[in-house]
DNA sequence: TTCTTATCTGAATAGCTATTCATACGTGCT
DNA sequence: AGCACGTATGAATAGCTATTCAGATAAGAA
């Protein structure tokens, strides 16, 4: 067996043959990876939950539940049209709803799973060291 | 009492008084609210995991464990490079960390909860109804 | 109907970010 | 030492996105 190439190439005869080092974790870890479409709405759930202004939402509707527009905007500190847009990205996603009374229009959260993400993320808050610099920089 | 404007003005003495129908909503939920800073690490990370290389790199992770920057690159199907800058922005946050073996790094998790997280939103993308359009829109 | 309120929508813009290319670094081999 | 390899880094660019403004829509009140 020759030394370097040997290690250095796939094992089965999956897709494109790319070299890697560690092929047998490679083939499993492609074998095992996400469909496109399961990716693409999980990119999506935490994209949408990553800003400011949304966590804010969000956070405000799981403490105080169902609220309007310039209620939610009251509590957020945000003029009401950045409101309306964030939650409409929200309402699209599945991660909101609406139900009108009259002129108004009150959010909340369609499911626990808000909830429970948000929560999850407090709690490794509470342990996470930040900030591994590279082997190299001072 | 006068109709409309006792119901649109805040109850109690807070920051600067903004109109509100559900004053007392709006006070409770402000005050229930996260701080600042609190707002930016959640923001952070939720960020960071809501880029479909990033998702693919930690899934990865998740399901082989421990990867040099070449295998992670073979799995997800990205340019070296690109996989390397993705795993710099996700170890300073802390979310991955490195070992080194010679001339390779190698990258895992470093806690549970990412882990975790990627479960929780699995759970939740199987029974999500997504896309609630407005009452007005047909 | 007209006015006002609550919210939405679309377009424009400024700021951010993923990607690429070129290059530098660090390690092992010879 | 010199070279090759794996990875990191910085700069440039193209694409995306949050925010703002101006206007539209829907509902209640007069």
């Amino acid at each position: 067996m020759n030394s370097t190439t040997e290690l250095r190439e796939s094992a089965a005869g999956d897709e494109c043959a790319v070299r890697s080092v560690d092929a047998a974790k490679v083939v499993a870890a492609q074998a095992r990876s996400l469909p496109y479409e399961d990716v693409e709405r999980i990119t999506e759930l935490f994209r949408l939950i990553g800003e400011p202004t949304r966590v804010r939402l969000l956070y405000a509707l799981v403490e105080a539940g169902e609220m309007c527009v310039c209620d939610l905007a009251a509590v957020v500190d945000a003029p009401e049209t950045s409101v309306s847009h964030a939650l409409r990205l929200l309402r699209m996603a599945g991660i909101v709803r609406t139900r009108r009374d009259g002129r108004m229009i009150y959010y909340s959260l369609t499911d626990a799973h808000v909830r429970l993400l948000l929560d999850v993320t407090a709690e490794h808050l509470h342990h996470t060291p930040t900030e591994q610099p590279t082997s190299r920089s001072k």
